[in-house]
DNA sequence: GCTTATGTGTCAATGAAATGTCAAGAAACG
DNA sequence: CGTTTCTTGACATTTCATTGACACATAAGC
């Protein structure tokens, strides 16, 4: 099953070539020249990757990117002007993909398309101790074996990896998993007592997850 | 203050690019082409992040990631040849941060960086005597080995380290600390021998912490 | 040197505060 | 609806902070 891309594109000759290209490549491609149109496609149907050109028509390129993101989990790759450094940084910070500098070889993209969606497939998984993170699939297994977290216990599961031989504290750990900022102290604790019986963790003697009195808690590997 | 980067990288004149470009962007580079060298300086002193490249001579680049990794919880961006998937997956097993394929522009790492510095948002480290603090995680390690302070214990040998060499009353460790001005000088007292006792210092023949009759405390480095 | 007043070290008891977990209910989800 | 997830109060438990008590150390005066 070949994959789809969405091509948006508002230069038509430009677009004709990439979308040869990738066609030759194997790619299913179905290309817009204004964004509106491509988004709608996208609500329509299923890409595995997009790729979006910043100069667009009658919409800021980065609005698209930040709705496609928004819409979707739909791995995204960026084309622009070269040298638009400011550009790169906010692409990136939209969470942009990949980032392609104009002009490009043809080529070039069908390798970072490649990359891309190799990355997708299997998540980045971050490896820590006994587990692993797939953090696009937003699922962690110990020891091979799948966790079953929920999408609370995982974001704060996560943070504490991330943080693996720091202490974290109760504000932080509400911060990173998008809680009520009001949210009780105790709450966290719960979470934190619920994570410990699902790696078969306990809070006296800890294996991964350690209190530290007065702070909040510290992974240790 | 700026951000401390250790660069391996065995070419020399990429080396000098890489060094030259992230110094432009206000880190301080310390660059090595031996992961020998590299390591011991990272025993040494404390550094923000590390950037390694895995073509490396005398010593698989595998073996130097887990080392570092092992040895302290900096965060790691590896650099290897371009499409070499395997490595990149083995990467990030070993628990690298990110993984940058070369040829890479010297702009992209600096986003990297930025980008990992970002998710690890470590407060500045104090180094002083044998011990190093993490001030915005209240953690302190004694040559290398975590201590576990009370937050009490915490602030008054905070600022005690921030004294070194000075005599420092009670009357400042109780404010230091945010204690109840009217505490008794015999709490202070208290504080002071159990954080004696965790560093495995005594008051008769002090090696940290020495007792200033009529006056208080001061460290001694 | 001896005495005395005062400072320091640490034990042990107490009270204060943080944490672990239960269980009940509220909120989100399908 | 029924189920899962999230939140929070309640209570037990643990850990910490404080302080008096008393031994010992130090400085100063005689």
């Amino acid at each position: 099953m070949n994959k789809r891309v969405l091509l948006i594109e508002d230069d038509g000759r430009m677009q004709r070539l990439i979308s040869d290209y990738l066609t030759d490549y194997g790619f299913d491609v179905t290309a817009f020249e204004e964004p509106k149109a491509a988004l709608e496609a996208l609500n329509a149907a299923p890409f595995d990757i997009v790729v979006l050109d910043l100069m667009l028509p009658g919409m800021d390129g980065f609005d698209v990117a930040r709705r496609i993101k928004a819409a979707s989990n739909v791995p995204v790759i960026i084309s622009s002007a070269r040298g638009d450094i400011g550009n790169k940084i906010h692409g990136y910070e939209l969470g942009a993909d990949d980032y392609l500098a104009k002009p490009y070889e043809p080529r070039e993209l069908v390798l970072r398309i490649e990359a891309v969606l190799r990355r997708y497939d299997r998540g980045p998984t971050l490896q820590v101790s006994d587990f692993t993170v797939d953090e696009q699939n937003r699922s962690v297994s110990m020891e091979g074996y799948p966790l079953e977290l929920t999408p609370v216990e995982f974001d704060i599961f996560l943070y504490l990896l991330k943080h693996r031989g720091g202490n974290v504290s109760r504000e932080q750990i509400v911060h990173a998993a998008a809680l009520d900022p009001e949210t009780k102290a105790r709450t966290v604790d719960m979470h934190i007592s619920n994570i410990r019986l699902k790696i078969g963790d306990n809070a006296k003697e800890p294996r991964y997850i350690k209190s530290v009195w007065g702070i909040g808690y510290r992974f240790i590997g």
